[in-house]
Formats: C-alpha cells, structure tokens, sequence
DNA sequence: CGATTAAGCTGAGGCTGCCTCGACAAATCT
DNA sequence: AGATTTGTCGAGGCAGCCTCAGCTTAATCG
C-alpha cells in the first residue's frame, strides 16, 4: 500500500500564496491577468504556479470553489422556503457572483463542454437550481408555461456580461424586464 | 497652397487586401484575430499594416463602417414606417450586426467613452435609432411608460454577447422575453 | 526620359505573456 | 545523517503587440 507521505510545507505555503495573489490579481484586472505577475507578487517562479495549477482554469477554479459552496446553499435555502420571489433573488445573486472576476461568466461560457473541471460541476449545479426554482414558480401560477431553466441561465449570464461592460444598473433593469417578460401573459398581481 | 500628390496605388490596393483580410480573420476569430497574421496573409510586413490603421480599433472600424450604413438605413425606414414590430426588427438587426465577428459587442462596450471614433459615432447613431423607437411605440402604447433607449441598447448588447458565447438561439430567446417585459403592465393584444 | 521627392514599405528588435522541462533544492522519512 | 521523493527554479522557445530608422518606389517635374 502506498503510505503517502506528508505535503511539504513550503508546498502549501506557495499555494496559499498564490490563491491571495491571484485573487487581487482577478478582482483588480478580470480573469485574463498575467500569471507570471500573479506568480512575482506571489514570490514564487512561473513554475510553481504551474506545478500547482496546470492551467488557468484551475486556478480560477480554485478561488471560486468557497463562494459556489456559499451560492448552492442560498440556492437551496430559496427552494425549500418557496418565496416568491426566490427566482428574482437567485438571478440577482448569481449575477453579482459571476461579476466578481471581470470576465467570469465569459470563461464559464467558453468552456461549458470542456474536460471535467469542477467549474463544470458546479454550473451544472447552478443550472439545476435555476431549472428547481422555474418549476416552483411555474406551478404557482407566477411564471409563463414555456419558461424555462435555460431561460435562467441565458439571464444570468447575459446580466453578468452587462455588469462588466456597461453598468451594474443596465445589468440589474435586464433582469427586472426579463423577468417581467417571464411573468404569465395575462396579468396577475406581480409586484411592481 | 498645397497642390497635395495624388495618393500611391500600391497604398490603396494594400489597403484593400488588409481590409480583406482582416474580415476573413475577424468572422473566423474574432476580433482579437491577430494582425500579424492578417498582414502576412495581405503580402504585406507588419509596419505597413499599422500605417493604415493606427489600432485595432481603427482596423475594425473601417470595416464596419459601410454595414453600419445599411443598419441605419434599415432604421430610418422602421421609423418612418411605425410597423407595430419595428422595435423587434430593429432589435434582432442590431443584435445580429454585433454577432458577425466574435467579441465586437464586448469591444464596443469597452470603448464607448474613448476617443472619438467612427465607430464611436455609430453607436451615438445606433442609441438614437432606438430611442426613437421606443418613443413611437410608447406613444403607440406598446411599452411600458417607463421603457427607455437605453433598455434597448442593454438588450441588443446583451443579445449580440449571447450570440457568441452561448447560442444564437438563446439570444433570440432573451430578446424575446424581454420586449415582452417591455409590454404594457396590463397586457394588451400584443403578438404571441 | 531622368532626376527629385515625398509617400509608403520593410522587418529587426524590444516588450509582454504563455507554457515546458531539465537541473536543482529541500522537506520528510528511516 | 542519508536516502528519497516532492516541490521549486528560471532559462528558453513561442507568439503577439507595436515602433522606428532606413530603404523603395510611385508620382511629379523639367
């Protein structure tokens, strides 16, 4: 049996490092900033950062991993409490999420079908909740009958692309509208 | 004064190959095609292509320049017509126009507020094309009292990212369900 | 048809960024 | 301590951006 040894220290250490930097890096400059200035910051050569992510998406990968975990758990909060107005605030918060790193939502985009990545697992996930709220709504009489999960995430990924080249209130009068359009053709007492 | 020389022919005809060129790149890679390989393929070094156009921006400029005109003139005759469908038709040219080459959308948003460019004055021209629209459908009661151009300009741009990151179909959708949250809070007899 | 001259062309070179890989260092284990 | 494995280092190859000093060559003039 192989009696792995102990990570070394200065192993995680790097790595930590590197996630801090990264993570300014991102924020400050979208998810297209330079690696090797990631890695300088970090005090570490191009080569451990590569040693600890192979590639950029990993990386990214990596520092999202903590805040999906936060968004499923809100995700799952709204579908047992059946609010109604969980999808509203599910839009809007994945939409802030995806802002967070200029860029994001168009990496995510990109790479829907690429190899297993976590990032992947984790869309899916995301598109499963969008997919649960629809469902709720729908059978309460507060959404059309054609819509749809896609819709969400079309939605959302559109708002998220708006938040980083126009303005947070272009992204966030998308949203209101859409989801107006998504609401029963003929009237009912929806808010606003 | 200055009895200028007429222009050189070889200047005119590499002008024409690089624009060539750089609309095969463009459609096949977006805009962020590299100009390297678009000279290289014009017969011409790279110096010469930056003596025609100082930037990329420039570059693509220059080849929107004569779509653009069509657009507008496609504008000028939905609002002349008041077609109860003008502001759809509008919205899906507009939209389809920012898909024909990858990332133009996200381009044009980055740079709105920079220096005064054709392209720059397109969009001013673009923005007012919907506003108008916007103004005779409300009147028309068609939307929403609170509809504005810029929720037009949000949505094509919107849609035409869409387009290229997801599926064209998606894009439709979106626009779709938003103009219909543009409608009349207590509907009418709008299509669909 | 030269000669003149300005417009235009060229491509090496400096810069940044991506990524790989063989040589090296050091932490862990015994 | 010595052995071993794990991780680090950074030069180097590649591609793209953009500039500029020197060179061509087309247009013009006599």
């Amino acid at each position: 049996m192989t009696t792995s040894r102990r990570p070394r220290a200065d192993a995680r250490r790097n790595y930590e490092r590197l996630l801090a930097e990264a993570d300014a890096a991102f924020r400050g400059g979208g998810v297209t900033a330079s690696l090797e200035g990631i890695a300088r910051r970090a005090g570490v050569a191009i080569g451990t950062l590569y040693g600890h992510f192979p590639n950029r998406r990993t990386l990214v990968g990596a520092l999202l991993r903590d805040r999906n975990e936060q968004l499923f758990q809100l995700g799952d909060r709204l579908i047992a409490q059946q609010s109604p107005d969980a999808l509203d605030t599910w839009v809007r918060a994945v939409t802030e999420h995806a802002a967070t790193y200029g860029g994001l939502a168009v990496m995510l985009a990109d790479g829907l079908d690429d190899e297993a990545s976590e990032l992947h697992a984790s869309c899916l996930r995301m598109a499963d909740v969008g997919e649960q709220l629809v469902a709720h709504a729908r059978k309460a009489g507060a959404l059309r009958l054609d819509a749809t999960g896609a819709d969400v995430t079309t939605l959302t990924t559109a708002a998220a692309s708006l938040h980083e080249h126009l303005s947070p209130d272009a992204a966030d009068r998308l949203i209101t509208l859409t989801l107006a359009g998504l609401a029963p053709r003929h009237s009912s007492e929806r808010h606003m």
